[in-house]
DNA sequence: CATATTTTGTACCTCCAGGTCAAGAAAAGG
DNA sequence: CCTTTTCTTGACCTGGAGGTACAAAATATG
């Protein structure tokens, strides 16, 4: 019973994600989310209970979207290199129109450093979950001879994360296609 | 003529570039400033003129340090794979006591994506010259048949980049030891 | 030593971040 | 249709960010 909600929730986590994904954590102000959302201060303080707590899952909401993205990019058929190299030149690409980077990276040096445990712990989360998305990949082009099977797989998937988290960082500071092409090429050449 | 400083301008930028490292720019407020520097708020603002100047200065300071520090390391005798090792293995052990990461990528995620120019021109430099350092390091390996000549020394020397943005990416994040290093074994194993 | 010049410390100011609250609106149950 | 419950709005509150103003202090110059 009770009053129903004139928002969608879901939607709400979802433009307050954005929000936070530009600007940062700290960069957000409630009204910067009262009018992205379009609703009352009060309607927001209701149903979330602090700005901490909306970041918080506006954060895990990306985490699960760009996990799941990640997954199905690797997914498709076709040599694992080549997926490879199409999932990281469409990030690219995506990056030169919209340098926001990405919210994980920015989360994780913004909050860092023992600041902030819980969003920590999400950080450290979605880099497992990517290392693992990576992980598999490379176990599977080991076993198609793709990849040497002599290489430790885990050394392997935790530089390709830490690679695809610089490009971020470089794509963040504006650094020109060009520049973030040649990332990928390195990388795709040493596997 | 007139009053002499009463402080010393350099070592007070380092006193606030430590401040700014460890806390980001938007968190690090004037009063933060005035502790960590031991003067009063009018000296502050008589001598820096505002704290996103002083935040340029401190900046500054900071990138030609690392990049000091880097070429030094890098330029010490022994194959380049191993003073490359001894570089990031360094890194390592520094981040895992005081998980700071850089000062630079943690700006370039703070301030990047186009809310700051003339901090981010001055992040890409650093990127810059540190690109440019890991290049002279892969080309004279590359002379001396340690990297196969055939590699492009500017995608190398850029995948070296990116996944030492990685690195301290991870770093930040609280990352274990043990994940660091496996970065650094993945990334020496590709060259 | 008087004076012009620079630095210093502190009080003060304005604005807004982050959040609370009271009063009303919209539903379900009796 | 009256009560109970939940949601909504917008006014309101407190603290502190970021900076300015001003008077006092310290120095070089004539």
């Amino acid at each position: 019973m009770g009053r129903p909600k004139q928002f969608d929730p879901d939607a709400a986590v979802v433009q307050a994600m954005d929000v936070f994904w530009r600007k940062g954590y700290g960069a957000t102000t409630p009204q910067d989310l009262v009018v992205a959302l379009g609703i009352g201060k009060g309607s927001l303080y209701h149903a979330f209970g602090s700005k901490h707590a909306l970041f918080e899952k506006a954060l895990e909401r990306y985490r699960d979207d760009q996990a799941a993205g990640l997954i199905e990019l690797l997914g498709s058929p076709g040599p694992v290199k080549e997926r490879l190299r199409r999932a990281l030149e469409f990030l690219v690409e995506v990056n030169v129109v919209d340098p926001r980077g990405c919210m994980v990276v920015n989360t994780a040096a913004e909050l860092g450093g023992g600041g902030d445990p819980e969003v920590s712990e999400t950080v450290r989360n979605q880099f497992a979950r990517t290392r693992a998305a990576f992980r598999g990949a490379v176990e599977e082009a080991q076993r198609s001879g793709e990849i040497d099977p002599g290489r430790d797989p885990g050394a392997v998937s935790s530089m390709i994360l830490s690679s695809l988290l610089g490009l971020q960082v470089l794509a963040r500071a504006g650094e020109s296609r060009e520049q973030l092409n040649q990332v990928v090429d390195g990388l795709l050449d040493t596997l």
